[in-house]
DNA sequence: CCGTATCCATTCCGATACTG
DNA sequence: CAGTATCGGAATGGATACGG
């Protein structure tokens, strides 16, 4: 069932572009696949989420082209969601979000996770930093960062 | 009910974020609202969603105080959706996932609009340029996209 | 381990009617 | 014009259970 293709006949960049990554889990998995993430099993278990909608929104995903479907990477018999070239382009919306979340969803000194290590898999927490007067952050998104 | 003032006890921005904007409407509401959309009716009309639903967008909006209510600007007695300094930051996210939108979603040569013209309030039809070779797109969201 | 299928509760959405 | 109230259908989400 739902046979579209491309979002209708939308002629707004942002309305087209939210029919594909503005739900919450797509984001989300977006976010993770940003990191480094690939198999089911970890996107599964980093999310929390349901598996059977998990299976719906990696579907989705990949018919969008913005996942792509690979063999495999290491010994697995499995296949793996990776980004496409597409997909990878989302990283400025993601970041964007980051640092709007960062700068105003957090109180000053409250902890708040960066991403995974890509080593370790578990959840960096970095501090707010109490710099008191003129905020540094710039408006841009153009700040790398990945940790390592 | 509903009395989750900050979302839960998540600790990453980006979760966070999409708690408060991470919804197809909150998202186009956002893009109305930094085109310059103020009123009620007005975001009924260039949504076409339903008044029950805006109703509950917009008073989530303000209660995360991404959108302020302010008096009037006008001569109309009613009141207007304004956007506070927090959510006037949000203009990086929408800004990337236009951008994002506009390379990845449409063909070469399809039109499609650009928010609203500020002066008519009439969407801005544009062409996707046919530039051949290398795009020029940079990976950061610092250009202006204001047609003015 | 990687999914798909099914059941059930909750939420979302749109259309409509109604108030000030 | 700017909402609120209500209603029914559709989609979503979580929890299993099941098969490759």
């Amino acid at each position: 069932m739902s046979e579209r293709v491309h979002s209708s006949s939308v002629t707004c960049p942002v309305a087209r572009a939210i029919d594909v990554i503005g739900d919450r889990w797509s984001l989300l998995i977006l976010r993770d696949a940003l990191d480094g993430v690939r198999r089911f099993g970890d996107f599964q278990r980093s999310l929390g989420v349901a598996k059977n909608i998990l299976s719906d929104r990696l579907r989705r995903l990949v018919e969008a082209e913005v996942l792509v479907l690979a063999p495999a990477s290491d010994g697995s018999p499995y296949q793996e969601y990776t980004l496409s070239s597409t997909g990878a382009q989302l990283f400025p919306v993601v970041t964007a979000i980051r640092q709007w979340g960062e700068k105003n969803l957090f109180d000053r000194g409250e902890p708040y996770t960066r991403l995974l290590d890509t080593r370790t898999g578990k959840p960096v927490p970095v501090m707010k930093p109490l710099a008191s007067d003129g905020s540094v952050l710039s408006a841009d998104n153009t700040a790398i960062r990945r940790p390592g």
